[in-house]
DNA sequence: GTCTATAAAGCGATAGAC
DNA sequence: GTCTATCGCTTTATAGAC
């Protein structure tokens, strides 16, 4: 079975088996159940091995959230339309919880240290470009600075509560509640 | 080395390694190192292996909560009290965010289905009785029952905040967040 | 109740043919 | 670039001595 040619193809398919199974249990023999590849293949495209293979997932993820959602936040010209852009686009991409934030599950882990650098970047980025949004918005700093903190910790609790209740509408309530608060003031 | 004597006795050491580590990565060598147990006594106390050794950690999770938190929660005289204790509970317990939810960590991996029953009961008697406690302080009950979801996730979400960030003072900072609006309305 | 020895399987990673 | 074969190690779990 033959459904990769290029490394940057690989990426999002080891993505979903990292999410799913974790750093430890995305074993090399789930790599190529779900990718294609064999061990060969995969060595040559990430020589390092699985370390390489979730650095390079962790880039990914990070370079998306960039693009569609901190970009936006920090530049655009309707900060009302980013913020409510960033819920819409992260109850899409977390699928209502039902898919695992790959970054906040390796935060919970010992895999925590391995890849501190990127988990830090990844929330920081966002907490900061909410903050520059919600003052261009009008908020004063201190305020906007706590608030952005806050909704960022707030869709990471709204998957792991979503996902042990086992009842995406939680994550959808969660994440109106903050839709709304941005909303009006 | 000898530390233990009774099951009892395990469980919280094996509490931490399984937090430490996560299901798959509480290896039984790890085990062994921690509580100084070998095998042959592990499988004496445990004889389902790390499965049962992980639903004696969670069972024992629930009936600490269930005494400390949701208890005063539900049936406390003084539901603000109950409240303010559970905040500083949780801050004392999680060590501001530098110790894991072991319960919201295997919410996020393939530990999932497993323990479904377990993590399901844990976040929904938590939420149940932070919203009694709301509507005995006066809250209408719709708002409570949001309210208690919220914050209840919010915790969770502080936690992954704060160790992706390396920062223990967000944890607290958005505890506080939490307080203040569980204390003025 | 605790130990050591061991089985059987799976792991990440490498080598080398093609 | 992809494969198979294989190495060395770790894993969970069991057996049996004490």
């Amino acid at each position: 079975m033959r459904r990769v040619a290029e490394r940057a193809d690989v990426i999002p398919l080891l993505a979903e088996v990292f999410r799913e199974f974790g750093f430890e249990g995305a074993s090399l023999a789930r790599i190529t159940a779900a990718t294609g590849l064999g061990k060969g293949s995969l060595y040559h495209f990430f020589p390092g091995g699985k370390e390489e293979m979730a650095t390079a997932v962790l880039a990914e993820i990070d370079a998306w959230f960039e693009r569609e959602i901190y970009a936006p936040l920090r530049d655009g010209t309707d900060a009302a339309a980013a913020i409510a852009h960033m819920f819409d686009a992260s109850e899409a991409y977390f699928r209502s919880g039902r898919r695992v934030c790959l970054v906040g599950a390796f935060a919970l882990g010992d895999t925590r240290d391995r890849f501190a650098a990127a988990l830090s970047t990844y929330f920081a980025a966002w907490v900061e470009a909410l903050d520059m949004a919600l003052r261009r918005l009008g908020w004063p700093a201190e305020a906007a600075a706590g608030a952005a903190a806050e909704a960022v910790g707030a869709i990471q609790g709204a998957i792991v509560l979503a996902r042990a209740l086992d009842r995406p509408d939680v994550f959808t309530m969660l994440l109106d509640g903050w839709r709304r608060r941005f909303g009006r003031i």
